[in-house]
DNA sequence: CTTGAAGACTTCAACCCTAAACTTCGAAGC
DNA sequence: GCTTCGAAGTTTAGGGTTGAAGTCTTCAAG
């Protein structure tokens, strides 16, 4: 026996030394930095899944209720604002509200001054899933971060956020579709 | 007129701004790497879907690619182990497969030791989208690190191996199922 | 008016994924 | 050998998204 390689997931220095073995010319802190940033996201998105899950909704609606309540009072957005901020598609925003509406989590109205826009409101139960999920994401993350110092954190923010500047630069457009995330 | 705000997606610092308006005890200083990190995934997924776009192929084919190139001569996986690695359930990695072969990107055949299992080896043509997709994302990922230091970029690989190591602690699992990515 | 054009949302068809049931082959146990 | 259990893939049903076409309202001309 012994002679199968046992399947599983590469660990991310098995996957770059992967990258050199195969491809000459790669830069491995280019590939650290970006394989780790990867496989970050794909945890965290992992993990919001199965916090928003024990609140029974999905992880696209709790994304919904983050957005109304992070515009502000008086709490209410279009479906097309909502679909530009969510980086979704009216189509996929339309069908979106439609299930949230039905569940209570969110409201829809007719504008009354212009009847061709639309008006989505949270409910209070919506506003309370989004709090009791910001509540638990707000732990995951602490979590994630606990072995970074205040001052690390610091740097690590700074730097994120140069690359993202340098990406929506070179983006203007609203980033383009995809699912979640954010 | 200069009434209505004008739909846009929020910058990252308004956005840690309304976090704090709208929840008091929030550390902004997580919040920032937080959203930073999903912020710039995003950004990074919608330029990888452009490239791969170039190529006649998805983003998720071209991880299929990866994966099996990556794992090195003779370049050949079973389906359950593909799905493995890119976090994907056995029936996805079945359809995949099934397009990937009608495009002459992947070959599918049994194994001859064991009637069950399935082998998936890269076509020369698969082989070499694989590599002009990677040439495309090198470009792209160093322009994106292109205003850090070498140093800055060894301190950030650093850094976010340290969140990757303690995030896959707490979640040993393969990480659960999710679109592409990585 | 009323006609034309643009905007906002919805509807429809197609695609891809997940979860669960199903099929098939191989390995043990008796 | 025959039976049973388990592993590997595939098939099916259902959810959610995209892209394109369609509907309805508003606004500006003519």
């Amino acid at each position: 026996m012994a002679d199968t390689p046992e399947p599983a997931e590469p660990s991310l220095d098995e996957q770059i030394a992967a990258y050199q073995r195969e491809f000459q010319g790669l830069d491995p802190q280019v590939e650290r930095v970006v394989s780790a940033l990867s496989r970050l996201n794909r945890r965290m998105h992992v993990a919001y899944g199965r916090q928003t899950a024990e609140l029974g909704i999905s992880n696209g609606e709790w994304e919904v209720l983050k957005a109304l309540v992070l515009a502000g009072a008086p709490y209410r957005l279009g479906p097309g604002d909502l679909a530009k901020r969510l980086g979704l598609t009216p189509a996929a925003m339309t069908h979106r509200i439609d299930r949230m509406v039905a569940e209570g989590l969110v409201t829809r109205e007719r504008d009354e001054n212009n009847r061709v826009r639309v008006i989505v409101g949270v409910t209070e139960e919506g506003r309370a899933k989004w709090l009791e999920g910001l509540r638990m994401a707000t732990v995951f993350e602490e979590d994630l971060l606990q072995d970074l110092s205040s001052e690390e954190r610091g740097q690590l923010g700074a730097m994120l956020t140069r690359l993202l500047r340098r990406v929506e630069e070179a983006q203007p457009d609203a980033g383009g579709r995809l699912n979640d995330l954010d």
